[in-house]
RNA sequence: GGACAGGUGGCCGAGUGGUUAAUGGCAGCAGACUGUAAAUCUGCCCGCGAGAGCGUACGGUGGUUCGAAUCCACCCCUGUCCA
């Protein structure tokens, strides 16, 4: 038996743009491309994790930020570390707190040293740099820790952006040197640096070679899908992850809808993370291969049919479409519990879908049926 | 039989002479959600009309007034208490 690589990727296949292959690390091997559901206050909001494994995901995402506030860094770390306290022990991606520096913008103040943040939660203060980001996510236990950077809003001004992609690369190289100085952390886990940018190919180009010169076992896209639309994002995934490592995991941050991970994977993204199949479970909003159902309509109040025909999920298996709706339409908890897994379970089968039509050389067709389908 | 308190749009409930087709909430109908301050947010929600607008509307009838959900009279109904 060959030991386990602190980190090794691999790319099995390739078909145009789009490739699939694997990430192997101690915790687990990560399928690409792959689809990480979030779970940023370590928990995926309405899963247990034995049924996000089951849904087929190799990884989860957790948040810096959120976790150093509520129940706090030192606190997990001594409670034997993120894995352990909330029972997932295959990897974990932990967001630097980069996000929340746009995402919270009416509560921070950056600096060069970093972002001073008033907490959400009860409007303390609480100073994230680069080092300290470092340090909470050596604490927490990830297997993927992500530089810290700032994430800009899309409609930010061209000097604003540029000054901040700079700035992001100048944390890149302390997130980098801070990383590694946690060495016992540093080598069980991997460090992805970040590209910013923003719609900009010239700042995108100088980001992609700042990060390449520090050098990192992964590379994000990040400062997409914050507002400039899937055209917009699409024509920026026409070139940035050409300007990444062919060797090396690129990883699209915040993506996406179903139609963008098909678009993407095409351009070339091997890693997503987003919100909305969580998030929109407990709105109501479920996709489909058929494309998006909002279960709370009127339409589906008596319809005894499955929400999705053929999907293996509980939601799908055990119940129908006027259960469901029933559920949704009176707040019960369940409904969101189902949806959300309905909708992992499907984001996890598009995932595989791909991977499978990359590895047979049919990429093309698949993401033609999809789209035919999907978007009807 | 008497004394109080009430009757407002599907429901609850503001409003006590004009800017009121009538605050809110709920229910209903639809939309949004992209490295989670989100089991959240937004819009619509009397009828007809694309719209301007027209019609109808605050228990009923009549009245006062330039003008009434709001004031007056009588009637009907509901609740509580007393007989």
């Amino acid at each position: 038996m060959s030991a386990v690589p602190r980190f090794d990727f691999a790319v099995h296949a390739r078909d145009g743009k789009a490739r699939t292959g694997m990430i192997r690390m101690r915790r687990g091997e990560i399928r690409t491309p792959a689809f990480m559901p979030v779970g940023t206050a370590a928990t995926v909001k309405a899963m247990k994790p034995e049924t996000v494994r089951a849904t087929g995901a190799d990884i989860l995402l957790g948040n810096t930020y959120h976790l150093m506030l509520r129940p706090g860094a030192e606190r997990v770390a001594r409670l034997g570390g993120l894995h352990t306290f909330m029972n997932w022990d295959r990897p974990i991606l932990t967001d630097s707190g980069g996000y929340q520096v746009m995402s919270l913008s009416e509560l921070r103040k950056i600096t060069e040293d970093g972002v001073t943040f008033a907490s959400h939660i009860d409007g303390s203060r609480h100073l994230l740099t680069p080092e300290r980001s470092m340090e909470i996510q050596r604490l927490l236990g990830s297997d993927i820790v992500m530089a810290f950077d700032e994430c800009p809003r899309a409609d930010a001004p061209p000097d604003v952006i540029a000054e901040s992609m700079r700035m992001s690369m100048r944390w890149a190289k302390r997130s980098r040197d801070g990383f590694d100085s946690g060495s016992e952390h540093a080598e069980r886990a991997a460090l992805f640096g970040i590209q910013q940018g923003a719609l900009d190919q010239v700042l995108r180009r100088e980001s992609a070679e700042a990060l390449q010169a520090i050098g990192f076992d992964g590379y994000a896209i990040g400062g997409l899908a914050v507002g400039e639309g899937q055209k917009a994002m699409f024509a920026v995934l026409d070139y940035a992850p050409d300007m990444l490592p062919q060797d090396k995991p690129r990883y699209l941050m915040g993506v996406g809808k179903p139609d963008d991970l098909v678009g993407a994977v095409e351009r070339g993204v091997d890693m997503f993370d987003c919100v909305l199949p969580t998030r929109s479970g407990r709105n109501g909003q479920a996709f489909t291969w058929a494309g998006p159902v909002n279960i709370r309509n009127a339409k589906h109040a008596e319809d005894s049919a499955p929400l999705a025909q053929g999907c293996p999920c509980d939601a799908c298996s055990k119940y129908s479409r006027a259960y469901l709706h029933h559920l949704v339409k009176s707040g019960e908890i369940l409904g969101a519990m189902l949806l959300t897994e309905h909708n992992l379970t499907f984001y996890q089968a598009l995932m595989a879908g791909m991977r499978s039509a990359i590895a047979e050389t049919r990429f093309v067709a698949f993401a033609a049926d999809f789209r035919r389908d999907y978007l009807r």
